[in-house]
DNA sequence: AGCTTTCGCTACGAGTCGTAGCGTAATGGC
DNA sequence: GCCATTACGCTACGACTCGTAGCGAAAGCT
Protein backbone atom coordinates (compact mmCIF):
# COMPACT_ATOMS: atom_id res chain seq x y z
CA UNK A 1 0.00 0.00 0.00
CA UNK A 2 1.96 2.89 -1.23
CA UNK A 3 1.76 6.27 -0.66
CA UNK A 4 0.56 7.61 -3.65
CA UNK A 5 2.38 10.64 -3.81
CA UNK A 6 5.83 9.10 -5.44
CA UNK A 7 6.52 7.02 -2.60
CA UNK A 8 9.70 6.15 -1.53
CA UNK A 9 10.62 4.98 -5.20
CA UNK A 10 14.86 5.14 -5.91
CA UNK A 11 16.09 6.81 -8.92
CA UNK A 12 15.88 10.33 -10.66
CA UNK A 13 12.19 11.27 -10.03
CA UNK A 14 10.44 12.87 -13.34
CA UNK A 15 10.56 16.13 -13.77
CA UNK A 16 7.50 18.03 -12.51
CA UNK A 17 8.63 20.80 -14.59
CA UNK A 18 8.05 18.86 -17.49
CA UNK A 19 4.94 16.98 -17.25
CA UNK A 20 3.43 21.08 -16.77
CA UNK A 21 5.11 22.06 -19.81
CA UNK A 22 4.45 18.98 -22.16
CA UNK A 23 0.60 19.87 -21.03
CA UNK A 24 0.71 23.43 -21.86
CA UNK A 25 2.19 22.46 -24.92
CA UNK A 26 -0.40 20.16 -25.82
CA UNK A 27 -3.24 22.70 -25.70
CA UNK A 28 -1.12 24.79 -27.69
CA UNK A 29 -0.64 23.04 -30.71
CA UNK A 30 -4.14 21.75 -30.19
CA UNK A 31 -5.19 25.42 -31.19
CA UNK A 32 -3.22 25.95 -33.35
CA UNK A 33 -3.57 22.84 -35.43
CA UNK A 34 -6.40 21.13 -34.26
CA UNK A 35 -6.56 17.58 -32.61
CA UNK A 36 -6.34 15.61 -36.23
CA UNK A 37 -3.05 17.17 -36.86
CA UNK A 38 -1.35 17.01 -33.73
CA UNK A 39 1.56 15.17 -33.83
CA UNK A 40 3.72 13.60 -30.48
CA UNK A 41 6.41 15.32 -32.08
CA UNK A 42 5.33 18.79 -32.40
CA UNK A 43 4.35 18.85 -28.58
CA UNK A 44 7.85 17.55 -27.80
CA UNK A 45 9.69 20.09 -28.85
CA UNK A 46 7.12 22.51 -28.35
CA UNK A 47 7.54 21.30 -24.53
CA UNK A 48 11.21 21.34 -24.98
CA UNK A 49 11.78 18.44 -24.36
CA UNK A 50 12.66 14.87 -26.33
CA UNK A 51 10.37 12.69 -27.70
CA UNK A 52 10.89 9.85 -25.73
CA UNK A 53 10.37 11.24 -22.47
CA UNK A 54 6.63 12.06 -23.20
CA UNK A 55 6.08 8.74 -24.42
CA UNK A 56 7.48 7.63 -21.26
CA UNK A 57 4.98 9.18 -19.27
CA UNK A 58 1.74 8.74 -22.21
CA UNK A 59 0.82 5.70 -24.10
CA UNK A 60 -0.43 8.12 -26.87
CA UNK A 61 -2.32 11.20 -28.38
CA UNK A 62 -5.90 9.95 -27.10
CA UNK A 63 -4.57 10.02 -23.16
CA UNK A 64 -2.16 12.76 -23.64
CA UNK A 65 -5.04 15.22 -24.79
CA UNK A 66 -7.30 13.73 -22.30
CA UNK A 67 -4.56 15.08 -19.13
CA UNK A 68 -4.11 18.36 -21.28
CA UNK A 69 -7.86 19.31 -21.37
CA UNK A 70 -8.92 18.06 -18.05
CA UNK A 71 -6.52 20.81 -16.62
CA UNK A 72 -9.02 23.17 -18.31
CA UNK A 73 -11.83 21.80 -15.48
CA UNK A 74 -9.47 22.60 -12.15
CA UNK A 75 -11.67 25.87 -12.39
CA UNK A 76 -14.90 24.74 -12.24
CA UNK A 77 -16.65 26.14 -8.99
CA UNK A 78 -20.02 26.99 -8.81
CA UNK A 79 -20.97 29.96 -6.58
CA UNK A 80 -24.03 29.94 -4.20
CA UNK A 81 -26.54 32.47 -6.17
CA UNK A 82 -29.49 31.87 -3.94
CA UNK A 83 -32.01 30.21 -6.04
CA UNK A 84 -32.13 27.21 -7.78
CA UNK A 85 -32.67 29.25 -11.43
CA UNK A 86 -29.70 31.12 -10.47
CA UNK A 87 -27.31 28.13 -9.51
CA UNK A 88 -28.53 26.18 -12.85
CA UNK A 89 -27.27 29.63 -14.85
CA UNK A 90 -24.55 29.98 -13.47
CA UNK A 91 -23.44 26.08 -13.94
CA UNK A 92 -24.17 26.41 -17.83
CA UNK A 93 -22.01 29.44 -18.03
CA UNK A 94 -18.90 27.58 -16.41
CA UNK A 95 -19.44 24.96 -18.84
CA UNK A 96 -19.80 27.45 -21.30
CA UNK A 97 -16.91 29.56 -20.68
CA UNK A 98 -14.70 26.67 -20.86
CA UNK A 99 -15.76 25.21 -23.94
CA UNK A 100 -15.28 28.52 -25.69
CA UNK A 101 -11.88 28.03 -25.42
CA UNK A 102 -10.88 26.75 -28.92
CA UNK A 103 -8.45 24.06 -27.14
CA UNK A 104 -11.28 22.27 -25.30
CA UNK A 105 -13.64 22.16 -28.56
CA UNK A 106 -11.04 20.58 -30.76
CA UNK A 107 -9.65 18.34 -28.16
CA UNK A 108 -12.76 17.25 -26.10
CA UNK A 109 -15.04 15.73 -28.71
CA UNK A 110 -12.34 14.40 -30.22
CA UNK A 111 -11.15 11.94 -27.92
CA UNK A 112 -15.05 11.48 -26.72
CA UNK A 113 -15.35 10.09 -30.51
CA UNK A 114 -12.07 8.25 -29.89
CA UNK A 115 -13.19 7.04 -26.52
CA UNK A 116 -16.39 5.12 -28.38
CA UNK A 117 -14.00 2.30 -28.81
CA UNK A 118 -11.52 2.51 -26.14
CA UNK A 119 -13.02 1.94 -22.67
CA UNK A 120 -10.17 2.68 -20.80
CA UNK A 121 -9.93 5.97 -22.37
CA UNK A 122 -13.58 6.39 -21.41
CA UNK A 123 -13.35 5.91 -17.97
CA UNK A 124 -9.97 8.51 -17.88
CA UNK A 125 -12.94 10.73 -19.46
CA UNK A 126 -14.97 10.36 -16.95
CA UNK A 127 -12.78 10.03 -13.58
CA UNK A 128 -10.85 13.27 -14.62
CA UNK A 129 -13.51 15.05 -16.75
CA UNK A 130 -17.10 14.46 -16.73
CA UNK A 131 -17.18 13.55 -12.55
CA UNK A 132 -15.54 17.33 -12.30
CA UNK A 133 -18.84 18.60 -13.78
CA UNK A 134 -21.35 15.95 -12.48
CA UNK A 135 -20.27 17.00 -9.17
CA UNK A 136 -21.37 20.79 -9.86
CA UNK A 137 -25.00 19.47 -10.41
CA UNK A 138 -24.84 17.43 -7.22
CA UNK A 139 -24.07 20.54 -5.15
CA UNK A 140 -26.82 22.46 -6.84
CA UNK A 141 -29.24 20.13 -6.25
CA UNK A 142 -28.39 19.61 -2.72
CA UNK A 143 -28.68 23.26 -2.22
CA UNK A 144 -32.12 23.49 -4.18
CA UNK A 145 -33.43 20.83 -1.77
CA UNK A 146 -32.17 22.87 1.62
CA UNK A 147 -33.72 25.54 0.34
CA UNK A 148 -37.04 23.65 -0.21
CA UNK A 149 -36.94 24.10 -4.07
CA UNK A 150 -36.90 20.41 -4.96
CA UNK A 151 -38.29 17.90 -2.98
CA UNK A 152 -35.76 15.59 -0.83
CA UNK A 153 -35.48 12.15 -2.81
CA UNK A 154 -36.44 8.91 -0.40
CA UNK A 155 -35.35 6.62 -3.00
CA UNK A 156 -31.36 6.54 -3.32
CA UNK A 157 -31.43 4.57 -6.44
CA UNK A 158 -34.24 6.82 -8.24
CA UNK A 159 -32.20 9.98 -6.93
CA UNK A 160 -28.84 8.71 -9.07
CA UNK A 161 -30.95 7.76 -11.78
CA UNK A 162 -32.89 11.17 -12.14
CA UNK A 163 -29.48 13.20 -11.29
CA UNK A 164 -27.86 11.14 -14.19
CA UNK A 165 -31.13 12.64 -16.44
CA UNK A 166 -30.37 16.21 -15.76
CA UNK A 167 -26.90 15.88 -15.36
CA UNK A 168 -26.94 14.63 -19.50
CA UNK A 169 -29.64 17.60 -20.17
CA UNK A 170 -27.60 20.28 -18.77
CA UNK A 171 -24.10 19.12 -19.84
CA UNK A 172 -25.39 17.74 -23.84
CA UNK A 173 -27.41 21.31 -24.15
CA UNK A 174 -24.61 23.01 -23.53
CA UNK A 175 -22.61 21.04 -25.43
CA UNK A 176 -24.83 21.11 -28.51
CA UNK A 177 -25.24 24.38 -28.96
CA UNK A 178 -21.56 25.12 -28.46
CA UNK A 179 -20.39 22.74 -30.81
CA UNK A 180 -22.94 21.37 -33.40
CA UNK A 181 -24.80 24.19 -33.31
CA UNK A 182 -21.62 26.76 -33.17
CA UNK A 183 -23.85 29.61 -31.42
CA UNK A 184 -22.76 31.23 -28.16
CA UNK A 185 -23.52 29.96 -24.77
CA UNK A 186 -24.52 33.93 -23.61
CA UNK A 187 -26.18 35.07 -20.76
CA UNK A 188 -29.66 35.45 -23.04
CA UNK A 189 -29.28 31.81 -23.82
CA UNK A 190 -29.12 30.27 -20.29
CA UNK A 191 -31.90 32.14 -18.77
CA UNK A 192 -34.17 30.79 -21.47
CA UNK A 193 -32.06 27.19 -21.27
CA UNK A 194 -33.10 27.68 -17.69
CA UNK A 195 -36.78 28.70 -18.12
CA UNK A 196 -37.27 25.94 -20.35
CA UNK A 197 -35.32 23.06 -17.45
CA UNK A 198 -37.54 24.12 -14.58
CA UNK A 199 -41.08 24.81 -16.12
CA UNK A 200 -41.28 22.76 -18.92
CA UNK A 201 -41.77 22.84 -22.23
CA UNK A 202 -46.18 23.02 -21.49
CA UNK A 203 -45.59 26.47 -19.44
CA UNK A 204 -45.44 29.48 -21.11
CA UNK A 205 -41.89 29.92 -22.34
CA UNK A 206 -41.34 34.73 -21.73
CA UNK A 207 -41.54 35.07 -17.71
CA UNK B 1 -27.85 27.77 -64.52
CA UNK B 2 -26.81 24.74 -64.85
CA UNK B 3 -29.55 21.62 -63.84
CA UNK B 4 -27.81 19.78 -60.89
CA UNK B 5 -28.40 16.36 -61.87
CA UNK B 6 -25.34 15.94 -63.82
CA UNK B 7 -26.35 18.63 -66.42
CA UNK B 8 -25.15 17.80 -69.93
CA UNK B 9 -21.43 18.06 -69.60
CA UNK B 10 -19.62 15.78 -71.76
CA UNK B 11 -16.79 12.50 -70.55
CA UNK B 12 -17.39 9.81 -68.78
CA UNK B 13 -20.02 9.74 -65.99
CA UNK B 14 -18.75 9.30 -62.81
CA UNK B 15 -19.38 5.65 -61.83
CA UNK B 16 -22.81 5.86 -59.52
CA UNK B 17 -21.79 2.52 -58.23
CA UNK B 18 -18.72 3.36 -57.11
CA UNK B 19 -19.73 5.78 -54.86
CA UNK B 20 -22.47 3.63 -53.11
CA UNK B 21 -19.38 1.26 -52.68
CA UNK B 22 -17.15 3.85 -51.34
CA UNK B 23 -19.82 4.93 -48.67
CA UNK B 24 -20.42 1.64 -47.36
CA UNK B 25 -16.73 0.35 -47.27
CA UNK B 26 -16.08 4.12 -45.06
CA UNK B 27 -18.80 2.63 -42.43
CA UNK B 28 -17.44 -0.68 -42.53
CA UNK B 29 -13.95 0.55 -41.77
CA UNK B 30 -15.21 2.91 -39.70
CA UNK B 31 -16.88 -0.14 -36.91
CA UNK B 32 -13.79 -2.01 -37.71
CA UNK B 33 -11.04 0.23 -36.92
CA UNK B 34 -12.58 3.51 -35.69
CA UNK B 35 -12.00 6.84 -36.81
CA UNK B 36 -8.11 7.86 -36.03
CA UNK B 37 -7.09 4.58 -37.65
CA UNK B 38 -9.20 4.65 -40.82
CA UNK B 39 -7.03 4.93 -43.92
CA UNK B 40 -7.96 6.23 -46.92
CA UNK B 41 -5.81 3.58 -48.58
CA UNK B 42 -8.53 0.81 -46.62
CA UNK B 43 -11.93 2.09 -48.16
CA UNK B 44 -11.07 2.23 -51.45
CA UNK B 45 -9.16 -1.27 -51.15
CA UNK B 46 -12.48 -2.32 -49.30
CA UNK B 47 -14.41 -0.76 -51.82
CA UNK B 48 -12.97 -1.73 -54.96
CA UNK B 49 -12.04 0.93 -56.26
CA UNK B 50 -8.50 3.13 -56.82
CA UNK B 51 -7.35 5.13 -54.26
CA UNK B 52 -7.17 8.06 -56.66
CA UNK B 53 -10.89 7.61 -57.82
CA UNK B 54 -11.58 8.47 -54.03
CA UNK B 55 -9.54 11.48 -53.74
CA UNK B 56 -10.78 12.84 -57.17
CA UNK B 57 -14.59 13.04 -55.45
CA UNK B 58 -13.76 13.65 -51.79
CA UNK B 59 -11.00 16.37 -50.99
CA UNK B 60 -10.60 14.27 -47.96
CA UNK B 61 -11.41 11.88 -44.80
CA UNK B 62 -13.64 14.46 -42.82
CA UNK B 63 -15.53 14.68 -45.77
CA UNK B 64 -15.96 11.31 -46.93
CA UNK B 65 -17.02 10.21 -43.08
CA UNK B 66 -19.70 13.25 -43.15
CA UNK B 67 -21.00 11.36 -46.40
CA UNK B 68 -21.17 8.11 -45.20
CA UNK B 69 -22.69 8.62 -41.93
CA UNK B 70 -25.05 11.11 -43.65
CA UNK B 71 -26.43 8.13 -45.32
CA UNK B 72 -27.61 6.52 -42.15
CA UNK B 73 -29.95 9.46 -41.17
CA UNK B 74 -32.10 9.27 -44.31
CA UNK B 75 -34.12 6.59 -42.37
CA UNK B 76 -35.23 9.91 -40.26
CA UNK B 77 -39.28 9.60 -39.90
CA UNK B 78 -41.53 10.84 -37.27
CA UNK B 79 -45.39 8.84 -37.37
CA UNK B 80 -47.69 11.13 -35.55
CA UNK B 81 -48.50 8.82 -32.38
CA UNK B 82 -51.24 11.34 -31.31
CA UNK B 83 -49.80 13.05 -28.61
CA UNK B 84 -46.79 15.49 -27.91
CA UNK B 85 -45.47 13.30 -25.48
CA UNK B 86 -45.66 10.46 -27.12
CA UNK B 87 -43.91 11.86 -30.51
CA UNK B 88 -41.00 13.47 -28.13
CA UNK B 89 -40.02 9.67 -27.09
CA UNK B 90 -40.38 8.97 -30.82
CA UNK B 91 -37.86 11.46 -31.80
CA UNK B 92 -35.66 10.39 -29.04
CA UNK B 93 -35.67 6.55 -29.95
CA UNK B 94 -35.12 7.60 -33.34
CA UNK B 95 -31.83 9.54 -32.67
CA UNK B 96 -30.91 6.86 -30.27
CA UNK B 97 -31.38 3.64 -32.66
CA UNK B 98 -29.03 5.58 -35.32
CA UNK B 99 -26.28 6.68 -32.83
CA UNK B 100 -26.09 3.25 -31.38
CA UNK B 101 -24.65 1.95 -34.45
CA UNK B 102 -20.95 1.86 -33.93
CA UNK B 103 -20.57 3.57 -37.57
CA UNK B 104 -22.05 6.49 -36.39
CA UNK B 105 -20.71 7.08 -32.77
CA UNK B 106 -17.27 6.74 -33.85
CA UNK B 107 -17.75 8.73 -37.12
CA UNK B 108 -20.25 11.50 -35.81
CA UNK B 109 -18.36 12.62 -32.71
CA UNK B 110 -14.89 13.05 -34.70
CA UNK B 111 -16.50 15.00 -37.96
CA UNK B 112 -17.78 17.39 -35.13
CA UNK B 113 -14.58 17.72 -33.62
CA UNK B 114 -12.86 18.38 -36.61
CA UNK B 115 -15.35 20.79 -37.42
CA UNK B 116 -14.42 23.16 -35.02
CA UNK B 117 -11.70 24.55 -36.93
CA UNK B 118 -13.29 23.72 -40.40
CA UNK B 119 -16.42 26.38 -41.67
CA UNK B 120 -16.71 24.17 -44.38
CA UNK B 121 -17.13 20.85 -42.70
CA UNK B 122 -19.59 22.32 -40.16
CA UNK B 123 -21.74 23.54 -43.26
CA UNK B 124 -21.64 20.52 -44.68
CA UNK B 125 -22.63 18.64 -41.46
CA UNK B 126 -25.25 21.06 -40.69
CA UNK B 127 -26.89 20.00 -44.25
CA UNK B 128 -26.75 16.79 -44.66
CA UNK B 129 -26.94 15.89 -40.08
CA UNK B 130 -28.24 18.27 -38.27
CA UNK B 131 -31.15 19.87 -40.26
CA UNK B 132 -32.74 16.31 -41.54
CA UNK B 133 -32.91 15.76 -37.33
CA UNK B 134 -34.68 19.37 -36.73
CA UNK B 135 -37.16 18.93 -39.45
CA UNK B 136 -38.13 16.53 -37.26
CA UNK B 137 -38.48 18.15 -34.12
CA UNK B 138 -40.14 20.86 -35.95
CA UNK B 139 -42.50 18.92 -37.27
CA UNK B 140 -43.64 17.53 -33.73
CA UNK B 141 -44.16 21.08 -32.39
CA UNK B 142 -46.75 21.77 -35.66
CA UNK B 143 -48.62 18.52 -34.83
CA UNK B 144 -48.99 19.70 -31.10
CA UNK B 145 -49.84 23.38 -31.69
CA UNK B 146 -52.37 21.79 -33.82
CA UNK B 147 -53.29 19.77 -31.57
CA UNK B 148 -53.57 22.41 -28.65
CA UNK B 149 -51.29 21.03 -26.54
CA UNK B 150 -48.88 23.96 -27.49
CA UNK B 151 -49.49 27.61 -27.79
CA UNK B 152 -48.82 28.97 -31.49
CA UNK B 153 -45.95 31.37 -31.88
CA UNK B 154 -46.79 34.60 -32.82
CA UNK B 155 -43.54 36.26 -32.88
CA UNK B 156 -41.47 34.39 -35.93
CA UNK B 157 -38.01 35.40 -34.67
CA UNK B 158 -38.75 33.86 -30.77
CA UNK B 159 -40.33 31.22 -32.54
CA UNK B 160 -37.43 30.18 -33.97
CA UNK B 161 -34.87 30.69 -31.47
CA UNK B 162 -36.78 28.93 -28.56
CA UNK B 163 -36.97 25.56 -31.53
CA UNK B 164 -33.07 25.77 -31.55
CA UNK B 165 -33.62 25.72 -27.86
CA UNK B 166 -35.73 22.80 -27.67
CA UNK B 167 -33.64 20.89 -30.15
CA UNK B 168 -30.03 21.51 -28.48
CA UNK B 169 -31.97 19.96 -25.38
CA UNK B 170 -32.83 17.10 -27.45
CA UNK B 171 -30.40 16.42 -29.67
CA UNK B 172 -27.70 17.20 -26.80
CA UNK B 173 -29.30 15.14 -24.30
CA UNK B 174 -29.38 11.68 -26.50
CA UNK B 175 -25.98 12.28 -27.82
CA UNK B 176 -24.48 12.83 -24.24
CA UNK B 177 -26.42 9.76 -23.01
CA UNK B 178 -24.94 7.84 -25.44
CA UNK B 179 -21.88 8.66 -25.94
CA UNK B 180 -20.56 10.61 -22.77
CA UNK B 181 -22.27 8.64 -20.27
CA UNK B 182 -22.45 5.69 -22.22
CA UNK B 183 -25.45 4.07 -20.87
CA UNK B 184 -28.40 2.93 -23.04
CA UNK B 185 -31.22 5.59 -24.30
CA UNK B 186 -34.08 3.47 -23.57
CA UNK B 187 -37.61 3.64 -23.47
CA UNK B 188 -37.46 4.43 -20.15
CA UNK B 189 -35.04 6.67 -20.28
CA UNK B 190 -37.07 8.60 -22.66
CA UNK B 191 -39.93 8.48 -20.68
CA UNK B 192 -38.46 10.31 -17.86
CA UNK B 193 -36.40 12.70 -20.41
CA UNK B 194 -39.92 13.48 -21.83
CA UNK B 195 -42.03 14.20 -18.56
CA UNK B 196 -38.71 16.34 -17.76
CA UNK B 197 -38.51 18.22 -20.61
CA UNK B 198 -42.56 18.38 -20.58
CA UNK B 199 -43.07 19.57 -17.14
CA UNK B 200 -39.82 20.51 -15.88
CA UNK B 201 -37.19 19.81 -13.01
CA UNK B 202 -39.51 21.58 -10.52
CA UNK B 203 -43.00 19.40 -11.07
CA UNK B 204 -42.63 15.94 -9.30
CA UNK B 205 -40.53 13.44 -11.69
CA UNK B 206 -42.54 10.15 -10.56
CA UNK B 207 -45.75 9.96 -13.15
C1' DA C 1 30.50 5.80 -2.83
C1' DG C 2 26.82 2.57 -5.58
C1' DC C 3 22.32 1.80 -7.44
C1' DT C 4 18.33 3.11 -9.91
C1' DT C 5 15.54 5.69 -12.84
C1' DT C 6 14.95 9.58 -15.90
C1' DC C 7 16.50 12.56 -19.53
C1' DG C 8 18.09 14.19 -24.19
C1' DC C 9 19.70 12.73 -28.34
C1' DT C 10 20.10 10.03 -32.66
C1' DA C 11 18.66 6.67 -35.71
C1' DC C 12 15.66 3.34 -37.59
C1' DG C 13 11.85 0.42 -40.25
C1' DA C 14 7.11 0.64 -41.00
C1' DG C 15 3.20 2.82 -42.46
C1' DT C 16 0.35 6.67 -44.41
C1' DC C 17 -0.27 10.70 -47.07
C1' DG C 18 -1.65 13.07 -51.31
C1' DT C 19 -0.12 13.54 -56.08
C1' DA C 20 1.66 12.62 -60.78
C1' DG C 21 1.80 9.98 -64.83
C1' DC C 22 0.13 6.65 -67.93
C1' DG C 23 -2.96 3.84 -70.75
C1' DT C 24 -7.77 2.48 -71.03
C1' DA C 25 -12.94 2.85 -70.69
C1' DA C 26 -17.26 5.36 -71.27
C1' DT C 27 -19.88 9.09 -72.55
C1' DG C 28 -21.83 13.23 -75.74
C1' DG C 29 -21.35 16.22 -79.98
C1' DC C 30 -20.58 16.48 -84.90
C1' DG D 1 -18.24 6.57 -87.06
C1' DC D 2 -14.90 9.80 -85.17
C1' DC D 3 -13.24 12.98 -81.75
C1' DA D 4 -12.98 15.66 -77.60
C1' DT D 5 -13.64 15.11 -72.84
C1' DT D 6 -13.87 13.09 -68.55
C1' DA D 7 -13.50 9.06 -65.26
C1' DC D 8 -11.10 4.94 -64.08
C1' DG D 9 -7.35 1.60 -62.48
C1' DC D 10 -2.73 1.11 -61.72
C1' DT D 11 2.04 2.18 -60.29
C1' DA D 12 5.35 4.88 -58.21
C1' DC D 13 7.01 8.62 -55.60
C1' DG D 14 8.90 12.06 -51.80
C1' DA D 15 7.46 13.72 -47.48
C1' DC D 16 5.96 12.94 -43.19
C1' DT D 17 4.66 10.61 -38.74
C1' DC D 18 4.86 6.75 -35.87
C1' DG D 19 6.69 4.24 -31.91
C1' DT D 20 10.97 2.06 -30.38
C1' DA D 21 15.89 1.07 -29.42
C1' DG D 22 20.35 2.32 -27.87
C1' DC D 23 23.54 5.36 -25.82
C1' DG D 24 25.84 8.46 -22.32
C1' DA D 25 24.83 11.81 -18.82
C1' DA D 26 22.12 13.68 -14.95
C1' DA D 27 19.61 13.39 -10.58
C1' DG D 28 17.86 11.36 -6.96
C1' DC D 29 18.07 7.64 -2.66
C1' DT D 30 20.58 4.66 0.97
Amino acid sequence: MQSRTSAARPGRPRSAAAATAILAATREVLVEVGWSKLTLGDVATRAGVAKTTLYRRWSGKNELVVDAVAELFDELELPDRGTLAADVEGVVLQFAAILARPEAKSGLMAVVAESTRDDALRQRIGESIVDRQKRLVLEGRARAQARGELPPEPDAAESARTMDLIFDVIAGAVVHRALVSAEPVDATWARSFTALLLNGLTAATTD
